[in-house]
DNA sequence: ACCTGAACACCGTTCAAGT
DNA sequence: ACCTGAACACCGTTCAAGT
């Protein structure tokens, strides 16, 4: 019997941990606020303090993903390597991500077909976006990528990349057409990008 | 004051209709059964006939919209051209359809991370990649295409197609870059695929 | 065969009221 | 400041009953 707490000491993070493990365990359609108040032994009506709706809550889920997926990434540079190298840790790190993170990623590229999804998102986005540009124009001021305006290089990488990992979380690849298509994208990618 | 007729003529058809305009004016989220039978003048409960549940309807309107791309597809075929040709219609094609059909292309693809989802979903999109896999060995066999497995190059071009079909569906990519973007990642994939 | 109407167990959101 | 409890207007799903 135990009883309930007034204070809860910090629901929004809760919240949001709660939801991303309902997310992950049970998929988008299982998240319900009203589901997530109670596992947290919490009035109904109290994650209205926090995310003024149920969108708000989504739209943070997605933006704290974006958080992590730019850590990761930025974890996994090797400023020595060579671009094939650099390149390929890059994608690596998206794809293990995207396959450890599947529903979360979703939710992160999805949300932004809404029209009044948040100005912040789009640009966590780009943020990533921004991320593969820089690998691709350190491979062109070391003379291993063609030249040219770096979007003409890095928005087709970035596509590749986000496509390949959007495949390898779906069913459309198999587990091992992933596995064994990987180094075949990068090499494919390599040729793309080759002066 | 108009009576409300008995039957209905063809619910079914009636119901995937009017289910697919309001995804695409109003958003998934705004897609409910019972409204779908109000406005057309049906009790809530007629769709039931029908769609066992609502993830049935969905899944129905997924397929409907693999028929219609692949159909598209298929349309856009240009037999006697060049590789590069050839592969520029496919992915023009692909992209525009996403373009004007993102919230059913979103639909399409985000189905199959649910562990329920429909084998003939699965099915209908590995479709779309046999029909990459066919533009691509042709274009091996008229020796426009490196050689090798099919696979290590047909799975990098299908990635990069629905990635940037992704990206341009949602805002990662502005219209301009799409438009200015198309050219550059079709001339990628080329060189990708070279001899 | 196809549909209705009522019922059930859920939702998200809002708002006065409590502490 | 933060939370509760009740209320409101919705859902999806099921099932006896109607035609």
């Amino acid at each position: 019997m135990q009883t309930r707490r007034y204070h809860h000491g910090d629901l929004r993070a809760a919240l949001l941990t709660r939801a991303e493990q309902t997310l992950r365990e049970k998929g988008p359609g299982a998240l319900s606020l009203r589901e997530l108040a109670r596992d947290l032994g919490v009035s109904h009506a109290a994650p209205s303090r926090h995310f003024k709706d149920k969108q708000a809550l989504l739209d943070a889920l997605a933006l704290a993903g974006f958080d992590r997926l730019d850590e990761t990434l930025a974890a996994s540079r090797e400023p020595g390597a060579t671009f094939a190298d650099r390149l390929g840790g890059f994608v690596r790190a998206y794809v293990d991500f995207a396959v450890a993170n599947a529903q979360l990623i979703d939710l992160m590229y999805t949300i932004k077909h809404d029209p009044a999804a948040s100005e912040a998102l789009v640009k966590a986005a780009q943020r990533l976006g921004a991320m593969a540009e820089e690998v691709v124009a350190e491979g062109q001021r070391a003379g291993e990528v063609r030249e040219g305006p770096v979007d003409s290089i890095a928005i087709p990488v970035f596509t590749t990349l986000h496509g390949f990992a959007s495949f390898a979380m779906s069913r459309v690849l198999s587990p091992e057409e992933v596995a064994s298509g990987l180094d075949a994208v990068i090499a494919y990618m390599l040729r793309g990008c080759a002066p």
